[in-house]
DNA sequence: GTCAAAACTTGTCGCGCGTAAAGATTTATT
DNA sequence: AATAAATCTTTACGCGCGACAAGTTTTGAC
């Protein structure tokens, strides 16, 4: 009768060892006998125990519980740097717990909450850009290491994000060099890489000793990127179109609308000679090369983000290091992106 | 010294009441006097305080957590159904907690094992389709209510999806008429819908009394679905072509592969006459509207599965039912698919 | 003002496990 | 074989809160 296995008190007697050194095993396998861990082990294939979560980290000076938050759970970008993360986490023995600001403040607030009151041993954060949440985020930071990731939450904390002048600058190069000169389509306010992201296409532009050209679009900010890039771009294309003919997007979504929509009014894009227009991403999305045309953009590395964010994390926690996880020097990285040549410019 | 407020004991002490009655407002606000009630919101809005969640599930009859499976965090289609899952859950007082298989058997376990030990009050699947689980998830479904969504696991377990032989009949019946009839593109054999959908087409080709037409592709159990499609279409197209001109894929993301392939191949998709491809989907992806062209497909109500999954759930954990959440009168719930006409078909 | 019901307080137990101390047993060293 | 070192067992406490019992105060109806 296993299934009377509940509690560990139930497994220890199960193996024929104490309850403590069954605890031991738990909290780390190499702190008991080798002869005894495979006992344990074999008797945990059998069984299926595994200890109650709750009450492990009840009485644990420090949870095994990693909090992550993302501000949109159906953008590919944040859903594949989260699963990243989750693996590491998972070898690390931490559970990651993904919580989704889902673009409100509000929500932000209570996924910080909902972390407090969990007591996570660590968190790592892609903010929303919004000043009031930084009080509490700071907050919660004095008590538990955090890191911030895509988007920057200030200029000291802790961050692992791509370098968007070094992005912009390849980009933007290439584009001159290929063509004309790009113009620049923003994304919606959701963060501060909009604001730094038309900051760094300027800068590349001013270094080349061209005029920046941004469009102004009014977009709200929530994260239905593809659709109002989508109308943006209808209206543009009715009203004269672009002021030259490439177009240098914020990030691969709002590329996604704008191709869309020139499909739809019958505006050719590509880097062909019978091509009105090239358009250009930024972010290299999962479906972008897969787009017709198939997308130019910059690769963010979210796996190297996802990465060196769990280093940071876990050196903070004292966990030892594993050769592969290298730890970089400082606590501000920016990742160089990597262009993807395709066919869209 | 507000700091000092780390446990109930504390807080209640901060709002001069007595701990068993502060616990009572957070099992049930209304169990206390309006008074009372209104004394607490505002030190909790004072204090920020939250229960410690690990305090609160370890001696609880039922913890208040949900336990969310499904096989794929990139593909936007669960994670909108898990977004719509975890915002019921929250107005339910419920915390969702989502893991992935990734489409590993391996990792289903796992999750099934950490929900177990979590004690989890309830859960809803996305199962993977493999054999070996049915055994491990239906004995967890003897301890605590589980619902499937998206793909069932057996023929008699509570389910919430979409109606295969509906969706297909709606599509090939718009296909079949409005041009010639499709051919029938499958998709990674990950769940067992890839089974039903090919069934489904087959008997909708049948009951127009035509002959099926299935394309024979190997795809590997894995969720590159657009890669895979992507590869075999080349190849396809390198060989003679697809039998008709008319290719009815079994999913979304298995037509952006198709269209990627064309398009780079030069074959021109769309339903107008000097297009050499049609080509329909199945979910309406997120994205889908924004292809090029558009993709026509059908649209899986993911809100509604999503609604009708945690009204089950409720039901069955005892919850009382919002008049929102009217109760299906059975387990077993297909939705009907609604057909989104667009331009590639 | 009286009295019962409602709502509160005080006190206590235990959820399942981490953790520590002290003693017993096994293993490794010489 | 003797001894130290490593590993185990036994025992006990407490994490923060839910739950319950018994006693006390407040509320509302008459």
């Amino acid at each position: 009768m296993k299934k009377t296995i509940r509690t560990m008190e139930d497994f220890s007697a199960f193996v024929g060892l104490s309850r403590p050194t069954v605890s031991k095993y738990f909290n780390d396998p190499n702190s008991v006998r080798k002869k005894t861990r495979e006992i344990i082990e074999a008797a945990v294939k059998q069984s299926g125990f595994r200890p109650n979560i709750f009450a492990v980290n009840l009485n644990r000076r420090r949870t095994n519980i990693l909090g992550i938050i993302i501000p949109n759970s159906t953008d590919p970008f944040y859903t594949a740097l989260t699963r990243r993360i989750e693996g590491i986490a998972e070898q690390a023995g931490y559970l990651a717990f993904v919580l989704s600001s889902d673009g409100k403040p509000e929500l932000e607030e209570r996924a910080i909450e909902t972390f407090k009151s969990m007591n996570v041993a660590g968190s790592i954060i892609a903010p929303l850009g919004v000043q009031s949440h930084q009080e509490k985020l700071l907050k919660l930071g004095e008590s538990i290491p955090m890191i911030y990731v895509d988007s920057p939450l200030d200029t000291v904390s802790p961050f692992v994000g791509t370098n968007n002048r070094q992005s912009f600058q390849l980009i933007v190069d290439y584009l001159t060099r290929s063509g004309d000169a790009p113009c620049y389509f923003g994304m919606p306010p959701v963060n501060s890489n909009a604001f730094e992201r038309r900051e760094a296409y300027s800068e590349a532009m001013e270094s080349l000793s061209l005029e920046p050209r941004i469009i102004e679009v009014e977009q709200a900010a929530d994260w239905d990127f593809e659709k109002s890039a989508f109308d943006a771009t209808i209206q543009i294309l009715r009203n004269g179109g672009f002021p030259t003919k490439t177009v240098l997007c914020a990030n691969d979504r709002v590329a996604f609308g704008v191709i869309a929509a020139a499909f739809q009014l019958g505006v050719k894009v590509g880097r062909g000679d019978d091509c009105a227009l090239r358009v250009a991403g930024h972010d290299d999305q999962p479906l972008s090369r897969y787009m017709c045309p198939p997308l130019t953009t910059v690769a963010q590395n979210y796996n190297e983000i996802g990465r060196l964010a769990a280093a940071l994390l876990f050196h903070k926690l004292g966990e030892h290091q594993d050769s592969k996880f290298e730890l970089p020097a400082n606590e501000r990285i920016l990742l160089n992106a990597e262009i993807m040549l395709r066919m869209s410019a």
